[in-house]
Formats: C-alpha cells, structure tokens, sequence
DNA sequence: AACAAAAAGTGTAAAACATACGATTAAATA
DNA sequence: TATTTAATCGTATGTTTTACACTTTTTGTT
C-alpha cells in the first residue's frame, strides 16, 4: 500500500464553495444560503459542501449544485482553491471557489425555501463573512473577463433570446453601459449567432427578433483557429 | 471546539505542486526534480511537498520553492487545484498546483545536485505522470496569457536588460517570432520602462541599451486606471 | 383615422491600434 | 580602412474600435 509514504503528512477536510449566477429583471444575481450554525447563525454565504472520498472535485462541486438547485445541467468551472489557516472558525478546511452560471428561468422558487437560499443582487451585497468577499470578487473578474472571448454569457439566458437581452446581461455582468449599434454589429457579426424568424413581443409593440446561439459552430469554428 | 461540527467528514493530504519557469540562452526552461520512490521512481516531476499545519497554501508553495532554490524572492502565482480521485497512486491528494517564475542569474547551481533537479526546456519535455503533464499546460497557457497584459515576464530577467534579450524572452514564451521594430515601438511607449545610459556590450560590438522597469511608475498608472 | 408612445433596428466617419516591411548606424576586429 | 555584428529607427496600410441619432414598427389612445 503506497499510502504508508504519506502517513505522516497533515490530512485536512476539503470543501467545495460555489457562487452561483442567475440574471432576472436585467440584473446579475448570485444565489445565498443562510448558515445553520454559529458563528455567524442566519448570515449568508456561498452554496458548499465538502469533498467526499468517491468523488473529484469538479463531481463535488456538481453535486451540491445539483443538491441545491435541483439542475443537473450547469455551467461550472474552477476558480482557484483557498486555504487559510484560520479562514474557517470551524477548523481548517481548505475549500475550492467555483462559480457557476444557471438560467433562472430553469430554477425553480420551491429550492429557495427548501434550502433557505436567497437570490441576491451583486449590486446590492450583503456582508459576506470568511474569505467569501474574495472569491465573490474573484468571481466576477473572472466572469467578466470571460464573456469578452467567450459565449458563457448565454449560459445565464435561455437558448431563444433577443439582442436587447444580450445587451442587458452584458451590461450587467459588466456594470457599464454598452453603446446598442456597436454591441448589435460585433455580435451579429459572428455567424454562430442565428436569427430566428421568431419574435418576442413581451417587451415591446413592434416585437424583436429571437435569436439563438449554434454551440456546433461556434466549436467548429474555434477548433479550426487552433 | 467547533471543529465537532466537521468530525464526520473525510480529510485529505493536500500538497502544492510549482510549475517552476527560468529562462536562459533564448529559451523558456522549467526546474524539474528525479522522483524517489516508485511508482515512476527517477522519472521528473514539479516541486512538490505537502501543506503543513502551520502554514497557508501560498505560504506552503513558497516554502517549497525556497527550499529548492534557495531564492527567498520568487514571482509565484496559484493555477488552480488537481483533485482527481486517483491522481496520484501514493493515496489520496488534492494538490493545488503554481507556477513561479526566477531570474536564473539568481539560481545557484549547486541547488541542482543537491536535490537532484533538473532544468529543462519547455520545447522538449519529458514524458510527465500522474496530472502533471495538465498542471505544465496550465501553466503555460497562463504565462503566454499574462505577459500580454502585465509585465511578469520581467520576473525571468535580471534586474537590468535589453530590448534584444527582452524580445527573445517573449518569442521564447509565446512560441513565436515577433517583428523587431513593432516589439520596440510597444515596449518603448511604455513609461515604466526606462532606458539608462548603460550599455550592454556582451553581445554585439555596438552595444545595447540597457533597460530597467519601474515597477512604482507602474503602479502608480496601474491604480490610476482603476 | 390620426397620433402618441415605446422599444427595435440601422450606417458612417474618425480615431486608435496592429501589421508588414528593410536600410542605416555604431563599434570592434581583422 | 574594410568587414562584421547586432542595434536602432519610420512609414504606409489594413483592421478594429469608438462615437453618435434618426427611422421603423406596432399598439393603444383620442
């Protein structure tokens, strides 16, 4: 058994932590969970769990996602791992950031009180305890980083949407204002980016153009520029 | 004692694996180390050790790297963690893998023997095990990412250089040549490089300006276009 | 029937930036 | 003084980004 090399090292409990997204009334969310115990009783942080020995930490990340939002598909990916000593009053517990991205439109209200979760807006952030500020933080950088090159945006809107939605999810994610010819132009410039025939007339008289995004493509495309 | 509240949950080895870059006649290298124990055993691995109690994952990352280099300043940055259930055949380790970067002028040779290392060329690496082989990719796309829009590729320099050296630097990064007089024009419209009136003659009979970069002034912009 | 309202849709000119490209200069050595 | 070696230098062209405002479509109201 090679695990005798080891014996001697320190063992540490390991634990997910998983911001999650969610964009509604042209504003990006993120989704709380109240803590059960003290310190800190009531008060909200990322949705966590820990790494359990029959799965990698992508599959724990996965599972509390599921566990918490009832989803199975979720866009997921690594943010980086924090270890401080003292980063929780419980014991040390090294615990690895993910964020994820869901279209609320798939979630359903019954998880919140399920799991006494809150939607919170990222404008509006409540005081976050622990290290939870900077993997919030690192998670929006990171998340507005990415949508400049790449769609991971979409993955907070569903699959049929309008360029008056893109535009606000940009906006949002990207906390500015985006000049409405200029973002129509870049983004309809890419041929992964399809116009429907259909059209959307919740929000206006005159009804916009329903798009949807050509994941094949857009690959196809992306593997040919490697 | 809250820790009560984890007991039931399982606990890991958890080590930190440095992707360790120098760069020396033209060419980007990375240290690696002879394994001692089987599996594998002699074959070349990153610097690796495990986190210890006392210490948090950054500080554990530079532990290892001071150990091995001797060096107490070195550029160091997490990737991300590696947590695959059976990545390494010793037992059960999330490793959470850096990568830094060393003025090889700095390095001592005398480190190689003594924990027999090895530098060896990014442009002809070994057969890596384990994750390894991820943990080097990662680390070099992350490297070829970051000179483009931070000035850490100085890191692998001395203190004091040429546009010559820094140029080949960059095509040694990024795996390709860059055009001479646009490198320059770039470079030099930077206000934080500063061109002294030394002179490099070890290369050519004419001699080359000698730059250094002035990493206040480059704060200072930084915050400024915050 | 005309009009007001509300959001969708559309084009162009100027500026900034990136790229491609080859001749001249300075200094040491033969 | 001729040769060698690397350093230094500028311009024209193409591409990308930015700034900017009016028209269209439809529905509901008068």
């Amino acid at each position: 058994m090679a695990i005798k090399y080891y014996a001697e090292e320190p063992m540490y409990h390991v634990a997910v932590d998983c911001i999650i997204f969610g964009f509604e009334q042209g504003r990006l969310q993120t989704l709380f969970q109240h803590r059960t115990i003290e310190p800190f009783n009531g008060e909200l942080t990322p949705m966590g769990g820990f790494v359990q020995k029959n799965e990698t930490l992508d599959e724990a990340a996965h599972r509390v996602l599921t566990e918490r939002t009832g989803l199975e598909e979720i866009f997921l990916e690594q943010l980086q791992a924090f270890g401080d000593i003292n980063r929780d009053p419980g014991g040390r517990v090294i615990s690895i950031a993910y964020y994820a991205l869901l279209n609320k439109e798939q979630y359903n209200d019954k998880q919140l009180d399920k799991f006494n979760c809150k939607w919170v807006d990222v404008n509006d952030m409540p005081t976050l305890h622990f290290d939870h500020m900077k993997m919030m933080r690192k998670a929006i950088i990171r998340l507005q980083d990415k949508i400049s090159y790449t769609p991971i945006a979409l993955k907070l809107l569903p699959p049929e949407f309008t360029m008056s939605q893109l535009q606000k999810l940009y906006e949002a994610i990207l906390n500015e204002p985006q000049d409405k010819r200029n973002f129509r132009k870049k983004v309809c410039d890419m041929p992964y980016f399809v116009k429907t025939d259909k059209v959307d007339k919740s929000t206006s008289k005159r009804g916009a153009a329903i798009y949807t995004f050509d994941y094949a493509k857009y690959q196809k495309l992306k593997d040919y520029h490697l």
